[in-house]
DNA sequence: CACATTTATTTGCAAATACAAATAACATGG
DNA sequence: CCATGTTATTTGTATTTGCAAATAAATGTG
């Protein structure tokens, strides 16, 4: 098999990491990080969400999200309360400045979409997120075991 | 904007952890890593690298990379030589240990191509791979300043 | 209803990571 | 050929991460 850069999992990691990265650096000054802007869009779309599903959906791993959750609580961005129907369960909500941190960011977010797909049609960026949708799904049962 | 997962970068991240994960948890019981891999992949594609090369090609920071290398020179499976022509560059080599690990590997390799490609015609996947070379380079101007 | 099992979150701890400072060698301009 | 700046790597150190164990509450079973 051939050069690293023919293998897939490789050209993932690689693009990913360098957006991340440079997001990571765009979104400091404003006391944010990639993670805490992944929950903070969740949070956007449905706000007082469990632990457990913020952890699915922004794909962090729960106990990362716990501490997570820690210093975005300290920094008054959400707040945590006790679910009503289940007193094991967490549910998250951001608060006033949570919002307004995430009305900073959503321009940046966008920027970046624009950035990173430069020179690709609607149709070519379409395909392509479909593409990593798909693939996400074929790994599917490949985890944990 | 929408949900989470109509951003490239989320789609991005999510897709490479879970294929990193996976792949990492089939090369553990050969007492090698992804990043360990990573290297010997390089390596396999041309030996006798510095560590500053060796950084940029396989996306791993320099002082990662010089404690991973540690690791992987305590295990036998590289080896650093001063460079001939400039006695600050360290030159990394391949040990026949590490070349045999690279065998063992290179078809688990193989096989992720394969099933996180399931169902993408050779056209598709080759498109995919195009696009995020593409959107790596689109991202080169923005990073570190 | 008591007991074992499962589910949701947190905490303990060790490994991985990254930034910045330190070290060492090369390059260059006077 | 010395002084200053640049490049290559390593080390110091603080943060992030993730697994496994701990905690706490729900659910099921006899």
């Amino acid at each position: 098999m051939g050069p690293l850069d023919t293998y897939l999992p490789y050209l993932l990691n690689r693009a990913g990491a360098r957006i991340a990265t440079a997001f990571g650096e765009e979104v400091r000054p404003l006391g944010a990080t990639l993670q805490m802007w992944r929950v903070l869009a969740a949070l956007r779309e449905r706000d007082g969400r469990r632990m457990g599903d913020l952890s699915r959906t922004t794909s962090i791993e729960v106990s990362t999200l716990t501490r997570l959750v820690d210093t975005m609580e300290a920094k008054s961005l959400v707040a945590r309360r006790r679910a009503a129907d289940d007193a094991r369960a967490v549910m998250l909500h951001v608060t006033p400045a949570g919002r307004r941190l995430t009305q900073r960011i959503v321009p940046i977010a966008e920027r970046y979409e624009r950035v990173a797909l430069a020179g690709f049609s609607d149709a070519e960026a379409e395909r392509l997120k479909v593409a990593l949708r798909r693939l996400y799904a074929n790994m599917d049962g490949l985890l944990g075991d």
